[in-house]
DNA sequence: GTATCCATACTCGGATAGTGGTTGTCCGAGTTGCTGGGG
DNA sequence: CCCCAGCAACTCGGACAACCACTATCCGAGTATGGATAC
């Protein structure tokens, strides 16, 4: 029961992005927040391939969200980067061994099953309530300062 | 974001569990349900390790429930066999990089590790309402005939 | 007949290999912006 | 002065290894049972 460290790593960024005004390349992503270049592109080719953010090839290139950010969810984030297929998988135990059930016995989910969906479900719910631009919101929030506008500062500055 | 397969093992283990009058050894829960015997002993062996089941050794000895049925949750054995530490880990990236916050600034945890927190603490709060006595009950309600007397003839049955 | 002892077989428990997925890395394809020259 | 072709640098994208957790397995430690034996 772990889930995929890059999924962090992949918000942070969405944040980010939601400040920045013009597309930021994979590379200044990581060295911003001090991560490897190579494995960070990959989990922005994830969002990519999700169609959460768009990449702009050549110079001054980079990523942008396509969408407003109150329109992104952190749970569209997570499913895109960590996977979409439900933690537990049900095996249908039931239906094996010197006990099993016939197959026409088991029309609905085991209670088993439904038990650890109703739980899958409540925190997906619990994702999907909260989007990117609550969470910039949060973000500066915490601080006294606008946090964003230092960002934006090192996003186009130099090196 | 995988849960281990053996949680749904321990799941079923504990219902059967709860049906039975006397200890049932590893190898005929194993048989039970059609699975490794060895890899099972492994599953049952941290339930015993978390306090959940006791184990009895020797002639006719084997594994009995602990607590009552109403009274061991769902989430109790998620935790035992899958492991307790949360599925998100904050590495603090806030704290890393050019912009890195100072520490003095990041009392209380970030945004992110917010969200992500609260979205966890929902899943065990869903899987922390059900027990095995729930689980036990809505198995005999999913079919017509009551499945633990057949389940406790066969366990008391020969080889 | 009864109590004791012992051999047996059965149980769990931890230490030990194999495998799929996440982590981390690399190089090639494609596009944009700039520069220089020509009209 | 304006337009165009070429170049160079920068970008992403997918294909390629290394490590760790889950999967699966084995053999040793310990104990209750049953029977045989002595009283």
């Amino acid at each position: 029961m772990k889930l995929s460290g890059g999924v962090e790593w992949a918000l942070h960024c969405c944040v980010v992005l939601s400040a920045a005004t013009a597309p930021v390349p994979a590379g200044r992503l990581a060295e911003l927040h001090d991560v490897s270049p190579t494995y960070l592109a990959k989990q922005l080719q994830a969002l990519a391939r999700a169609g959460l953010i768009a990449s702009t090839q050549g110079h001054s290139g980079g990523y942008s969200l396509t969408r407003a950010p109150a329109e992104i969810t952190v749970l569209d984030i997570v499913e895109a980067v960590g996977g979409a297929t439900p933690a537990f998988a049900c095996t249908e135990i039931r239906q094996r061994g010197p006990m099993a059930s016939p197959p026409s016995a088991c029309v609905r989910p085991c209670a088993i099953n439904r038990a650890m969906t109703a739980a899958d479900d409540a925190w997906r719910t619990s994702l999907r309530a909260v989007s990117v631009a609550d969470l910039a919101g949060e973000v500066n929030d915490d601080y006294d300062v606008d946090v964003f506008a230092g960002i934006r500062g090192w996003l186009s500055g130099p090196s």
